[in-house]
RNA sequence: GGAGUUGGCUCGGCAAUCGCUUGGCGGUGCACUUUGCGCCGCUAAGAGGAAAGUCCGGGCUCCAUAGGGUAGGGCGCCAGAUAACGUCUGGGGGAUGCGAGUCUACGGAAAGUGCAGCAGAAAAGAAACCGCCCGAUGAGGUCUUUCCUCAUUGUGGUAAGGGUGAAAUGGUGCGGUAAGAGCGCACCGCGCAACUGGUAACAGUUUGUGGCAAGGUAAACCCCGCUCGGAGCAAGAUCAAAUAGGAAUCCUAUUGCUUUAAGCAAAAGGCGUGACCCGCGCUGGAUUCGGGUAGAUUGCUAAAGAUAUAUGGUGACAUGUAUCGUAGAUGAAUGAUUGUCCACGACAGAACCCGGCUUACAGGUUGGCUCCUUUA
């Protein structure tokens, strides 16, 4: 199983608005969006919006990015060399944990598609 | 047993696997001067009663001078507790409940100003709509004066009765009167003073006194008393790329002008653009100081601390002794999956730290007290 250390998340705002600026990858749904970019590092990076327009309490919050991130955790394995951002939608904070897990593990398989098709 | 009331405690449990943050110990890689930055393993700890709202109070920090006054804000029965409070404890008054209890923004309306819809005659130094009484005039009844009835009228009297209202200038009774009225008296109520009890608020089967003057509203202005400097951990401190404009020292070059120093002017040179030239733009150089942005570190958890116990106090609490050492993130840790048990899990996530208040909330557990019923 895989690890989840520091440096494979998003740290500073830069990288966050570098991610913003012209992603080339993304992958939307009704209840979250996630954007991604080549990074030039041999592990993903992940970083997280969970706007509290969307999700008004901080207990969901917490919930959601804890399961965003088991997810990444998970499928981090076969690693593609991104930096993805997931923001949150409205609606996120109500569902419950199988079906979040479901959701983002299927937007990281049709991410990791698109990867795969450029990089060929 | 039922109904009620009021405190305390608790917030799914267990197991397996995989993870996260911080501390400790050990190993190890890189840079290597202390040491710093990583990696691996073991181990310990890791959200709440409200962490929430940000409504009060305090610590801490900086700005600052805050002493006095004005303005403005806050508080408001009394006494105490406390670092402090708008909190808490005990007591008093009022309201409410059979009761245990619960609620209470509870200073001043004989300093001034203001306000009061609708209804009502009248809403504040009173007022006469109906009614009652009196006088005058007229009509009728009656044999006539008297008396009775009705109508009209009065710079008339009257606050007993009716009706309005949340509220109408004490209540009941007797006397009194043309009718009435604290007009007089008795009792009740009220004000003031004394006395007694209490630290006080306040209380009284106490005494004296006043015929009663003083309607409501101060979460209306206001008055009185007490009290308050402002901003907040994105406070602040340290290190510090970049950049703007600075300071000091040292070094240096061609020509012209002026007496050296040095200054001024021009050219050259240098830098950028570019393969190079022309051209165009900028322009003494170096070092140090200073500056403080991004970023990093710190502030950051040992604290008005927790538990136990003794003593003092009705109590809030205080003092002593012993033991414990209890989250510290920063794009932000405390989780996921599976199994299993049951009551099937509510409200909800630390962000500098404490004391409170308020709001949200499924339950479980336990103590005190009250009322009703049954049995003895």
């Amino acid at each position: 199983m895989s690890k989840f250390c520091k440096h494979q998340r998003l740290l500073k705002a830069a990288e966050y608005t570098n991610v913003f600026s012209d992603p080339p990858f993304r992958a939307s749904h009704q209840y979250c969006l996630i954007l991604a970019k080549p990074n030039n590092l041999e592990h993903d990076r992940l970083g997280l919006v969970i706007a509290k327009k969307h999700i008004r309490l901080a207990v969901d919050r917490n919930r959601i990015k804890r399961l965003i991130r088991e997810s990444f955790r998970q499928q981090s394995r076969n690693s593609m060399g991104i930096d993805a951002i997931v923001l949150a939608r409205k609606g996120l904070g109500d569902l419950d944990n199988s079906t979040v897990t479901k959701i983002v593990n299927q937007q990281w398989l049709r991410i990791e598609k698109k990867v795969r098709m450029s990089q060929r």
